[in-house]
DNA sequence: ATGCCTCCATCGTGGAGA
């Protein structure tokens, strides 16, 4: 079985590279971000054609998720049950067994500003979600654009970014509470590259130089890291033309 | 370096992303 993740920057743009993918990778599960589509323009009917059962909870100009996959997929929440949201960020369902929560966690846009703080607190909340969703689902796959560089080997410039978003204590604290769950980030089960990123700025010729981070993560529940087989960033997608700024992450597991 | 790119909303240009 295949997870995967991918913050595709608005899937209007991104559909036909998405169909490329899914048609070389066919993936299981993926979750999305950033769909940046109110749920009446999401193509479904595209989707469908390839193959995938979609569920997605979306809104005009930001943010944005959703779930695909191959066999029909059950249980679906949108959002953090108990949190107030404006913002689409959050859908989970269950398929083969598997209990798939995707994410795209705030921004935060700079440590101190009330988009921080929001990032704290949403944070929180996935937190006592997570606990629950755990109890109910002991095999549970928790992936997406978690916007959060776990530690200084995810960062090009580690000093450079020293305290900056992505890289504060207070996101890296939250990072290892969603550990303390029990939940494992896959990519480190593995040795891997040096300088492995997911996302790279669209500036700067960020890319060519490999000058990137790791903020797109997949956690896997302790009932399910035994099933691990690999996991792995695919950068092909950001060398298309009009890449999205991510690369998707995929996840093996075994029968 | 208040820069760089890309997307969205909107039709000139500002906000946001990470």
């Amino acid at each position: 079985m295949q997870i995967a993740t991918w913050n595709v920057n608005s899937l209007a743009v991104r559909l036909p590279q998405l169909l490329d993918w899914l048609q070389a990778h066919p993936v299981d599960a993926l979750v999305l971000q950033e769909t940046k589509l109110t749920d009446e323009k999401f193509p479904a009917a595209e989707l469908e054609a390839a193959g995938y059962h979609a569920s997605f909870h979306g809104q005009k100009t930001y943010n944005g998720v959703a779930l695909l996959t191959r066999s029909a997929h059950e249980g679906v929440i949108k959002n953090i049950p108990g949190f107030a949201d404006e913002q689409a960020r959050v859908i989970a369902g269950t398929v083969g067994g598997v209990r798939v929560v995707g994410g795209y966690f705030p921004n935060g846009q700079a440590p101190g500003s009330e988009k921080f703080a929001y990032k704290m607190a949403w944070l929180a909340a996935l937190e006592a979600w997570l606990q629950q969703e755990l109890a109910a689902h002991p095999k549970l796959v928790l992936l997406g654009d978690f916007n959060i560089a776990p530690e200084d080997r995810d960062v090009y410039d580690p000093v450079a970014w020293a305290g900056q978003i992505h890289c504060t204590a207070e996101e890296r604290a939250h990072f290892q509470a969603l550990q303390g769950l029990g939940l494992v980030d896959a990519f480190r089960l593995f040795e891997q590259p040096p300088k492995s990123w997911s996302w790279w700025d669209y500036r700067n010729l960020a890319f060519r130089k490999n000058q990137g981070l790791r903020i797109d993560h997949i956690l896997v529940s302790q009932a399910l890291e035994g099933q691990v087989a690999a996991c792995t960033i695919d950068k092909a997608p950001r060398k298309n033309e009009r890449p999205s700024d991510h690369a998707p992450v995929v996840l093996t597991l075994k029968d």
